[in-house]
DNA sequence: ACAAATATGTAATAGTATTACAATAACAAT
DNA sequence: ATTGTTATTGTAATACTATTACATATTTGT
């Protein structure tokens, strides 16, 4: 059975790597970039960064960000379980700033349509777009 | 200045091929399936099929599915202009079946967050995983 | 020690999207 | 009609993203 908490300490070597880069990341980072930061590491294909992504989101460490073919390391102290259907993302068009929220309302809308259409919701993808509070004051 | 509403004549050859493949189609569509489809209307190159795809999308008839890399016609009669902050999607996980939504509840809420965060809003990506009511029967 | 499961290494390939440049067609204003 | 302007199309090359297939190594449980 697996465990249903991780921490850095759970990671494989690999993983570790790729949540490092990523968590000191200030930003989303594509699988390429992450590569290429990690060769210095001994890393040589795209399959050792695919497959820690995949166990990194697996695990709730790692969103992925559809609308930008890119990977951000979670900064929610649990999402974890049940939150993917819960957790979304403001993306800055203008300087690329990242944001990860909850919203409770945005939650309870989307809980409220998924049974009135009777969808079982299993993971929601919300990716807003637009300009933020910084580059509107600029 | 550029007209605010259109339909099928406004189109160009290219786009109006684009947009028919879509609308004859029973779901998503990805480009290369689209430039397949249309080989034997002359279609050589993706970027066929990719510019047609920008103006139709930015027209409001066709929307981008950003975790299926995918398309599909717009289902509904009008998703032109401002509703690009409102329209959702559910995503049948087993079957495909892809649906196009709009929720009053979940718009608000959205736009009721993005204020309070001062986030400027200009497009939302909707995107509901899980399975349909079809497939939970069956 | 042994078997089973998990993780890793490497190469090749598949799938998605854009850049760059040339040619053509549509359109407006002389 | 001719010119200048803009939008559209054609084509090739390239860049970016992700998976399949197969071999090897490591970890885990007994
Ligand atoms: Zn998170
Ligand atoms: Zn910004
Ligand atoms: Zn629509
Ligand atoms: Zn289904």
């Amino acid at each position: 059975m697996t465990k249903h908490t991780h921490d850095v300490s759970d990671l494989t070597k690999n993983q570790a790597l790729v949540m490092n880069a990523l968590s000191s990341a200030n930003g989303p980072l594509s699988a390429y970039t992450i590569l290429d930061e990690l060769r210095e590491h001994g890393f040589r294909a795209p399959l050792q960064v695919y497959r820690a992504l995949d166990k990194l989101v697996e695990f709730g460490l790692v969103h992925r960000l559809e609308s930008l073919n890119a990977f951000v390391a979670c900064r929610h102290p649990s999402c974890e379980g049940e939150s993917k259907e819960a957790v979304l993302f403001t993306i800055c068009e203008k300087c690329g700033n990242v944001q990860e929220l909850i919203s409770e309302s945005v939650v309870k809308s989307l809980k409220g349509l998924a049974e009135e259409i009777e969808f079982s919701l299993k993971e929601s993808v919300i990716e807003l777009r637009g300009i933020c509070t910084d580059c509107k004051a600029a």
